[in-house]
DNA sequence: CGGTTAGTCAAACATATGTTTAAAATGACA
DNA sequence: TGTCATTTTAAACATATGTTTGACTAACCG
């Protein structure tokens, strides 16, 4: 028997899951199809059924190896936060070192490698990341927000400094509250790609993929963000 | 029996089901208690039994009354969509007729009062629809975004129009994506708007609320919209 | 070999869900 | 008053869900 506690202490769920040969332990199955089907569908949307059938386990699996589907949902941010979170403030800090006063669009461009990492590290990893970031902010009601916040706080300390350094004339409250429209524009964006990316091929015959759509956003939201201050 | 038919054909359901006395009918006071939880958990999160609960009628009175839980969903958005988007057309018409090239910003602010008007049309009106606005890009697969854009497809046409005025030189497809932007920065900001302005008052004391967040988008939506064109 | 351990599996469990049914209540009108 | 359509009600239905159980398998080690 393993892993009944609910403490996660050590969270051995990266990749590092490998058997002599080249067959997926269970647990790695589990998390690569339940990563799909959540983003796809969302938290609530998809059963434990469902997933272990895609991922060709018995039903019982998940809760042997992650205890609760809560504990697997988190889990599997988990995985990408850890790769992500680091590669983002070391990209955030090269940005506020370099330039003594960096435009926002250098700020926000500090994004692009960091997602486009996650391509690499995983299938369409970039676009996955982004989706589950999306439902976690309207599933479940947020207890998903409150985890990420409190883990990787790192995150959003280095982005609103450097969103600072930038645009010093901003209030903190001014900030405050367009930082949240960014990360809506972002978040929510991306929870819809998909049938986006589908609308534009067909209403203008445009070929996009998620890396034209960050593209896309990047002046958006950097101007958004620069917007004068009222009154 | 009635309404057993798939077909919404008329959909009598706005609020002229009073009785003699001021005592809510069974239909309306259905309605008035589901919004309200589809708003705060999602349609997906929210159950019949805790809709027929918190508005005292019967368990079978929402199948009785709309057929289906998605027929009540629809029921819920027309209510609004019924009450906002020719305000929002004529709104739209007037900046467009008034100034001959108007600003993104006075375009932008032609939606406040066909959205403030939802707090008179019902209380909290506001809050509710565009939480509901969100719920639909993020809950079931988006089937009511179908719903919506196919049956006001005013709203859309009308405010494209607008923002075209405003800004000529935006390509149809540089459109498409900010205009897809803004409504998820309004929309999924709106989603959460309960939280964030609990931390608002927490952490900086500020004392906010709806119209004061709708304030707070506009200028930045502005600027992301009129953001230069690259290249 | 015997024994321990981690992992797998089918089945059951407990509960929650949307929907349907058929009987009972209600109210309007002749 | 009796009739009839409308509405309400409790109960059942069928299915779906997360979780648990207990037997079984396979691998490792003395």
């Amino acid at each position: 028997m393993q892993q009944r506690s609910t403490e996660p202490s050590s969270c051995p769920l990266t990749d590092n899951n490998k058997n002599d040969g080249n067959i997926l332990l269970t647990k790695t199955k589990i998390l690569n199809a339940a990563e799909i089907l959540f983003a796809e569908h969302g938290f609530n949307g998809t059963s434990l059924r469902e997933i272990t059938q895609q991922a060709e386990v018995n039903l019982a699996a998940v809760n042997y190896h992650f205890g609760s589907k809560k504990e697997l949902i988190k889990a599997l941010m988990k995985r990408y936060l850890d790769e992500f979170s680091p590669r983002l403030e070391r990209s955030l800090a090269k940005v506020t070192k370099q330039n003594e006063q960096p435009s926002l669009e250098q700020v926000f461009t500090a994004f692009l490698n960091p997602l486009l990492h996650l391509n690499k590290f995983k299938e369409n990893g970039t676009n996955i990341f982004l989706q589950l970031l999306g439902r976690s902010y309207s599933d479940s009601q947020g207890f998903l927000r409150w985890f990420i916040t409190s883990n990787y706080p790192g995150i959003i300390d280095n982005f609103t400094a450097a969103v600072h350094q930038a645009y010093p004339e901003l209030s903190t409250e001014e900030m405050f509250w367009r930082l949240h429209f960014t990360m809506s524009t972002a978040v929510f964006t991306m929870s819809s790609t998909d049938a986006l990316i589908d609308i534009a091929q067909n209403d203008f015959n445009e070929k996009v993929n998620v890396e034209g759509v960050i593209r896309r956003i990047i002046p958006y939201v950097a101007a958004g963000v620069g917007a004068p201050v009222q009154r």
